[in-house]
DNA sequence: GAATATCTACGAAAATATTCGTAATAAAAT
DNA sequence: ATTTTATTACGAATATTTTCGTAGATATTC
């Protein structure tokens, strides 16, 4: 990926992201069958996406015989970090406070989660502190 | 709104929601104005979205004279609730806290801010401690 | 009161995203 | 070696979202 702050994969693109982060390198067949297990998908559709993803460099591919390789080449925790700024615009107007609020509000966080975000606070007040 | 889970409104529409959060009732032009402030876009542009919104039951209309006025029919923070719901399985594979963190780690957040969500954590583990 | 401006309604074009059918090719099985 | 199976390439149909042109109605201005 050249241009780092341009990445916007779409809804079905993000999906097969999480299936090639989980699996570092999968073939059409994989993904399509990891695809399958939440919802009907052709083959074909698959492939499709996949090629598309691999024209927008997203996915990079080798070929290993008569199939293709594919890897993801951008980084999960990019991605998130990249969608997730779009998501606090569009949706909190640039809050990332209010995302958090309501994240902590009403999502599904445990007691041991709370702790470590605590942590996390902790650190993060004593960099902003200086 | 009758189904109320099944919110899903464009990023357009999501625009022209967040104005009429602000503005409570507006017209379309008013709307437009505001939306004018930060990109070009045409009156019937803004026109033909609203009236989607308004078959779709997203927003509701009053005729005042010769204008119409319209109005959110859906409120700002439940529909951030859903949205986020829906973000954070597309994105975190549904790990709200992979969010937080994420979140907190690299958006703005100022210590203010942070002493906030110290507390709701405070309360929150009050309730989870039960 | 004629011209101008400002609305709404509506259809359809344009842009983007998703799905899949068909053909070509290569491997595997019989 | 012929048939069956599995793969890629590609074009096109479908669906969704965004944009806007045109027409008709109503007010406003000169």
């Amino acid at each position: 990926m050249e241009n780092i702050s341009s990445i916007k994969p779409t809804e079905s693109e993000l999906e097969i992201l999480h299936i090639l982060w989980q699996l570092g390198k999968a073939t059409v067949r994989q993904v399509n069958d990891e695809l399958s297990k939440n919802r009907e998908v052709g083959y074909t559709t698959t492939l499709k996406l996949m090629q598309i993803m691999h024209d927008k460099h997203i996915v990079s591919r080798t070929e290993e015989g008569r199939y293709h390789l594919y890897q993801a080449e951008i980084g999960e925790e990019q991605t998130q970090q990249l969608l997730l700024g779009k998501f606090v615009d569009a949706t909190f107007r640039g809050s990332a406070m209010r995302l958090v609020m309501q994240a902590l509000g009403n999502q599904e966080v445990s007691l041991d989660e709370l702790e470590e975000i605590k942590k996390l606070i902790a650190e993060k007040e004593k960099n902003l502190g200086n």
